[in-house]
DNA sequence: ACTACTTATTCAACGGATTGCGCAGCAACT
DNA sequence: AGTTGCTGCGCAATCCGTTGAATAAGTAGT
């Protein structure tokens, strides 16, 4: 419901492309929310039409023309109408999390193969994030205080789950050293 | 994506209504699925259709009647497929994290009261999850490995929610304290 | 008596999101 | 010579999800 929001959050700064959004999308902002290029056009086009943003069409060769967006004053009024008024709390959809708590059906091996996998993919993710939160310490982030907080919030959550997959992978280890009177099989 | 697979998980321990479903979804798997009681009967009846599950029509006398759905070899065939290939990585969507990522349009007064606001939610839920935890440590929390798990990791996310609000509510507050050399106005 | 909540299911309308495809040209690698 | 990848935009079909409502009978509270 506020993909449209995102856009305008980005459009505040400078002015973009769909292209250019969508690079974002899968940055920074992809941090907290994300989107396809499909969506992001989609949505252009629908705020464009209810004149909360505006774009000039810009000729290129070499490269395909392009439309660079740029916010309205409406889009504005409208982006700080919505910045008011309280968010819905995130509905929470893990996939993962799911497999958790059916894990009785699974064997831990397999449990154990894709907490790896998607500990890279976090740890991964957490190396980024601290080195853009680094950059940040080094020259102003006073300025870019909300960029930094947002950073903050996925090196925290990061490390959040990287720490729940260690008690995971622990509890995992102690329950196969202790062969249980658990029915392997119902 | 994985509504369907959700219920297949619930489904596995006993047999269940959707009325019944729908309140487990607001409780146990809601901490990381959630759903509304009308996608849970749709979901149930395309599953019928697809004879993964299956139910008994109970009459009953002062309440309505009911179907108790339970699963069938099918659908647990297609569930442990599912637990097999990997998860697709969360999407996440965050509305009030938009709002910090634009938090340069807004007062700081508006961000703490809506900070604080989340923050009873969280806090609230840290409880809940923190008594039904200790609730599984009194028992057996071998048994119920991966309920444990599951809110283990609900206490991480909240614990790790919380901790980054504190470290928003100090940058403020540093901010405050000196006026710096920022527009307030552009 | 009236109101509100609980149990139980379902329909209809809409909007948001995903998947898949198509076009188009240039650059760079193999 | 051929494949892959990047820049850039868009359509169509389908699916997933939300909102709002209807029905229906019992129980519990003011």
């Amino acid at each position: 419901m506020s993909l449209r929001h995102a856009i305008l959050v980005l459009l505040q700064d400078q002015e973009a492309s769909g292209y250019d959004l969508a690079r974002e999308f899968a940055n920074s902002i992809g941090l907290v929310w994300n989107a396809t290029h499909q969506q992001i056009y989609l949505e252009l086009g629908k705020l464009n039409d209810q004149s909360m943003v505006k774009y000039r069409h810009i000729p290129q060769d070499g490269k395909p023309d392009k439309k660079l967006y740029r916010i309205t004053d409406e889009g504005r009024d409208e982006l700080i109408r919505w910045l008011r008024k309280p968010a819905a709390p995130p509905r929470i959809r893990d996939a993962f999390m799911v497999k958790i708590a059916g894990g009785d059906l699974t064997d831990s091996a397999s449990i154990l193969r894709e907490l790896d996998d998607q500990g890279d993919l976090r740890r991964e993710r957490l190396n980024t994030f601290e080195a853009l939160a680094s950059k940040l310490d080094d020259t102003s982030r006073d300025r870019d205080l909300f960029t930094y907080l947002t950073l903050r919030r996925g090196i925290l959550d990061q490390q959040a789950w990287l720490h729940w997959a260690d008690e995971v992978r622990s509890a995992l280890k102690k329950r196969e050293e202790q062969p249980v009177a658990v029915p392997t099989s119902v």
